[in-house]
DNA sequence: ACCACTCGATTGTCTAACAAGTACACATGT
DNA sequence: ACATGTGTACTTGTTAGACAATCGAGTGGT
């Protein structure tokens, strides 16, 4: 046995569990996942173990060719670039719209109590509250495609956050305060200022990540906040 | 045998005519579609069946709970109205993006002259160019999560379309000059100008399904059109 | 050193089967 | 008559075992 596991549907359950194991990093990138040896580790069928393989393969938490065995998908910068650029395009329009409306989620404000009080914690805690922060915002829209959307793009930020150990860069009162900020301006109906913050927000995340994975900074000209700020 | 059906992978195969039998009609919203009746009918075996069932799920063209057989997804006007919002979302955001790099896709132009070509042919011809024309828009900014997002959204969109069948109010002129107009502004890097009108364009057509549909005309407060331009 | 080939490992697919759950008709009781 | 319980047929979830096709690596020949 693998781990403890939650029962709903076996496949569900056993995807579930690697979704988990993977964000943990216990499964580091290009790990090799046979489809034999997830079903031997869970004590399940072959083909239950394949169609969990599948689920995360639709996912892009797993890569896998053909013929080939899936392994852990390994996200290059360019990737995280794609990633926090498609976020922004959605969470920006979210917040606009959210703003219209004076819209301000409960959820949102609690996970951002939640970074709060962990101000002084582990760095890594930060990313649980601040993923639930963001996804609240999602979720107030009530717009069932956009969530579905923009969780896969939070399950590949968190494989991001998983293969960085080095998540100290993580300003956690920064983050904080911007969330804040951010909700001021939503409550204010001041859309636009809150898009930009958040083009700021996510582009000083993604150029962290990128620069904790080796690779060069980005020209600015991939956001269009400039664009929308002329 | 129900279909011709190509060779890549069997459940794509299967899933790929499935598709095509959903878009073109001939699997009516709310129909059933067994394991074992897609099974025989394409002479594969039940988890083959089962798994191109799945991949249709995923997609959002099947709908089925646990234990209960997978029937053609049923969207109501909300479901249209989320859909063309998040069409929205992502494609205005694009557009900013394709005017402020000048980039007017080929794809896209090819496309459009495609529409000016059968502008006197049967109205429902339009669909295919047209939506080859907004994902050309989407391809161009080589961005492979907005892509597979917008691709998803398509084939909602086109779930939709085949259970209208009166098309006719599609008006292929309208259609073709905006697109027009589209390029010309990408061209001229007036990107927030874009943005508007692409609003205005995915806002009707949302607008004429959703009355096609028997639903009542939504509130224009969905689009974040008016905050954009305030 | 380089290339073809064989072999083990892995996946794709199938057949067969049983367990579990749902839905609908039928029977029962009030 | 109506609500409730039962039961049966149908469907899905899951498993087991098997075979062909394919990929990767290591082996052997040149």
């Amino acid at each position: 046995m693998a781990g403890r596991i939650a029962a709903v549907s076996i496949v569900e359950a056993v995807a579930s569990d690697l979704r988990l194991r993977i964000f943990s990093g216990e499964l580091p990138s290009a790990h090799a996942l046979t489809e034999t040896d997830v079903a031997t580790s869970y004590e399940v069928a072959r083909p239950t173990a394949k169609a969990a393989i599948e689920k995360l393969v639709a996912e892009g938490l797993l890569v896998r060719g053909v013929h080939k065995t899936a392994r852990v998908a390994d996200l290059g910068p360019e990737s995280v670039r794609d990633i926090y650029l498609a976020r922004a395009y959605l969470e920006s329009e979210v917040l606009r719209r959210l703003a219209a409306a004076r819209t301000v989620p409960a959820g949102a404000v609690q996970a951002n109590q939640d970074i709060a009080a962990l101000a002084t914690g582990a760095p890594l805690d930060v990313v649980e509250p601040d993923m639930r922060f963001h996804t609240s915002l999602i979720d107030a829209v009530g717009n069932e495609r956009i969530s579905r959307m923009y969780g896969s793009l939070v399950a590949e930020v968190r494989l991001c956050m998983s293969r960085v150990q080095s998540l100290h860069l993580l300003d956690t009162t920064l983050i904080q305060a911007e969330h804040q900020k951010l909700l001021q301006l939503i409550e204010a109906g001041r859309g636009e200022e809150a898009a930009q913050l958040l083009d700021q927000h996510l582009g000083r995340a993604r150029e962290r990540l990128v620069a904790a994975m080796g690779g060069e900074p980005g020209p600015e000209a991939d956001l269009p906040s400039d664009l929308v700020a002329g």
